[in-house]
DNA sequence: AAATACATTAAAATCATTCTAATCTGTTGA
DNA sequence: TCAACAGATTAGAATGATTTTAATGTATTT
């Protein structure tokens, strides 16, 4: 099987072997011009509707959680039972439409850069994100 | 039994009758000049503490929901299997500290509001918060 | 190709949260 | 005052996302 070598790479270098249950992952995450937000039960409902292929849910998760550790991907901080994660890994923030539990993404150029004066001894920032709620209005 | 009507108003406000398992709950919750964060967990170890009366987890998760919902508390947004909730429900931010998994306060001072130039047609913005991930600096 | 390390999988376990249904208590109005 | 009712409490069951297990399969190394 020839690999398309982004996706190799992706994965190596997230620590993972280029499997075809992966590439598949990979297909479905990054081929797409578009980023967008999903849940792990988003991912594994286009998986098997694209599907030729069957993959079971911890390769799921376990692809998903490697790659947010690597960068690749974005966890959003929501409350929510299930997590939220980002393909879009530039600065920027997030709506969240609390009538469709959908996100919404905000240009950085759309929020002034968020400064904190306040630090605490020992401690860096290591992400700052800005979750704006919205509902219907009326 | 005499309650503190600052509780039973705070109670009755929220659609709930004042028994003491609430009273309870509002005085661990209510009762501190210090405000804290806390989860459904944290609030149960407490409750159990100070305790010589049993509440449900049941009651517990009802009325921490009936405030919240009321806005006597707020939901913090975090990546995390439990619930965040804030004591302090005046306008502030937080750093999420990752290596203790506990929240900071950041005034409202310490950061510059936030503006957000993007509107969603049809949709008004219900609250904004800022999130800092803060890990061990070395 | 054989040995090894890592990956996949179905199924079980975990755990926060929600729901259920039986019992109890605060409230109200006769 | 006190019966009747609405709402509250509770233990335990159910739910559902996530994690773990352990048996089997596959990529990689030698
Ligand atoms: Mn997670
Ligand atoms: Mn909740
Ligand atoms: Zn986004
Ligand atoms: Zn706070």
């Amino acid at each position: 099987m020839i690999y398309d070598p982004k996706y190799e790479n992706k994965l190596r270098e997230s620590g993972l072997r280029p499997t075809k249950q992966r590439i598949k992952i990979c297909e479905v995450l990054f081929n797409s011009t578009e980023t967008f937000h999903f849940t792990i039960k988003d991912l594994v409902k286009i998986i098997e509707n694209q599907a030729n292929i069957k993959v079971s849910l911890a390769t799921v998760y376990n692809t998903v959680h490697a790659f947010n550790k690597k960068g690749y991907l974005k966890e959003i901080p929501i409350n929510s039972s299930q997590s939220y994660y980002d393909t879009n890994i530039s600065h920027h923030h997030h709506f969240f439409d609390e009538d469709e539990n959908k996100l919404i993404d905000i240009d950085q150029n759309d929020v002034d850069e968020v400064m904190i004066k306040k630090t605490i001894p020992g401690k860096k920032i290591k992400s700052i994100e800005v979750i704006a709620k919205i509902v219907t209005d009326n």
